[in-house]
DNA sequence: GATTAACCGAGACGGTACGTCAAGTCTTCCT
DNA sequence: AGGAAGACTTGACGTACCGTCTCGGTTAATC
């Protein structure tokens, strides 16, 4: 006989009204007043539900929040993968300079600041962040080094994990630690340095 | 004309035995329950100190740890600089090799991610974060591959703070998101990869 | 149209087991403690409450200890009125030297200083203290001197305000400044000389 | 030779500039915020004294209000006794009505209710204040009464403890508990009730 | 169509920690 | 040595949220 102590609510009754009410009520809210003044409470007055609709389907502020985001990066032609027009120095570019714009936006930017600073302190949330907002943006970019690397455009041993962190780790620590700004320059200097570093041996 | 909004202590009586206590107290803490169970009352109670005397003094727990941690590297040799043996390669592998032990330790690693996430929730935190504790060690990559590049180890046009971001940035993300292990095999990479990125340009 | 700015709560889902308990624990604590060193918190340990249940249905701890209080006397058949056997001397002399017994009583005695005393100084409550403690009393024997008066056994003209208070001011001012003893001795002198008096005028 | 562990300090090398300028800030503060707002460090602040200063010389708030508003009624004519005319009444109402009169001033009323109530809560207090404030007046009421019984104005067998109680009581409990208005008529009908009641046995 | 079980809004509950205030003590420097 | 100044420990304040728990009221699936 199954014994599920852990109450598992039946998602087939679930409010779908109310779900995207909290989901909505976290974004505007963490982006009103930060991350760490974002209250269950508050979420679940702004959102007209009951604080028990929160906790019944989600385990903290953060992983409503991990929801709130991941709904609207799901649906789009986001999976699309980068350009390939067989530059891999320009569509590098491209994409960096646009992450940059995106994070020019507050909108976007809270959020996903809040999501990061979560996932430092709490390796469950981090897991999911990564899995679900993070790794299939570096998948991407390991797909378009891979076929650069086939192509000859880069040294056939090159380690795409290590290579994809060249380029976005800089990236990312000068954003979360507010050390530089995050200007088109930048990331363009990030792409020449990094596949300089990566070019086939010469013979 | 001095403008003193906020009831400022004289620093002059301040008791260098309360001082103390409580930088102890919150290192301790922040080792055994974490960043974000760690509380003021906490603090005051092990460091036999009222509430009050933390509230003089700093104007947030993150600052009491900041000071707490500032306070193990203030003294020693820590401003020595990188080792310049003549071969950059190794000096730096030897540096970030070392870095990576000293995150295994978790005496190290708590209280420093604290840190890293209080400041980028905290836009003025993180500019003493940087300042006090992340500058010093950065300035020491700037000034080891400097040396380098007049002595024509790495391209003369070289921006020495894109340098130093991309040996530092992609440990740094991998820490922080937890993403990849923290292994000599990675520094010693990020170091072959950035330096090839960096060579002087071929005849 | 009705105007409730302070967050009203809902009367109806009040814990009844949670008021009996803070009235018990407030009755007992100023009773071991007086009352200026009764407080909130300890009132809600003893109960095992959490202070917020306190402060939503109550604006301070002397209103706590007045409903405490109240509840004791409210019950029974406290309203009952002064005995009428006809001879108004004899009945008052009975119910004073009951309340010299009462005043005794250290577990009556100690809340009820300490509500004379809070109302004293806060007008608020010294009406409601007035109101449903001391009136009710004070009701009472205005009914017995009624009865007297219009059997002609005092003076028709007299004022039955004044008359009360000469019968319980005296009590009061002797028992709330401890300036003599409170006796059946003193009790039947002040009955004595006051309805000496009252007394109607000789033809 | 004697011990004297508590700690007593040289009166002689007190300073009178201090002892005054914290009297007269503890009326002022007791007048301007009420009893139970005002603090110790309020009257050091406004006496620009020392809080040490404060606690060397007296044991409580209470204490230094109780010294602050005796020093008022001890220096003048205060101790000069009721008036005797001979015509009791008249002598009495005249004295009570000014009472009415000193009471309504708020200058003396509020340190003066502070005290009552200090002396309610606190034993010692309530000594030190009947002995030092009350009793003078009331042993004048008394002389006066006896001087009255003397001239067969009133029974022979009149106590006089409880005659005078009967005039002020009732006063003290109105104003104490705010439960009726403090006016001549009030006074002059006390006098009138209470005189009937001890005018000597008609032969 | 009635029953019933779950979710839902609402919000009271026992708690923990907050940041503030004042108490009374201690220490330092000044007169 | 007394006094001005103020930092110290202590402890209570009243508030904000936590996560849990009832309480009616819907709402949907089952009988």
């Amino acid at each position: 006989m199954p014994r599920t102590p852990a109450r598992t609510p039946d998602a087939g009754r679930r409010s779908e009204r109310s779900r995207r009410a909290i989901l909505d009520a976290s974004l505007a809210l963490v982006g009103e007043v930060g991350y760490h003044r974002l209250t269950i409470e508050a979420i679940a007055a702004r959102a007209g539900v009951g604080k028990q609709t929160i906790y019944r389907w989600w385990p903290s502020k953060a992983a409503v929040l991990l929801d709130a985001f991941t709904a609207r990066t799901e649906d789009p032609e986001y999976a699309a993968g980068l350009p390939d027009t067989g530059d891999l120095a320009a569509d590098l570019k491209l994409v960096l300079r646009a992450t940059v714009d995106e994070f020019d936006d507050p909108a976007f930017e809270a959020p996903y600041r809040a999501l990061a600073v979560a996932g430092a302190l709490d390796p469950d949330l981090s897991r999911q962040f990564t899995e679900r907002l993070n790794e299939p943006g570096l998948a991407a970019y390991r797909d378009r080094l891979r076929s650069a690397r086939e192509a000859g455009q880069i040294a056939p041993g090159t380690d795409l994990d290590v290579a994809v962190e060249l380029l976005t780790g800089p990236f990312f620590a000068r954003w979360l630690s507010r050390s530089g700004g995050l200007t088109h320059a930048f990331t363009d200097a990030l792409v020449d340095t990094v596949l300089a570093g990566l070019r086939p041996r010469d013979s």
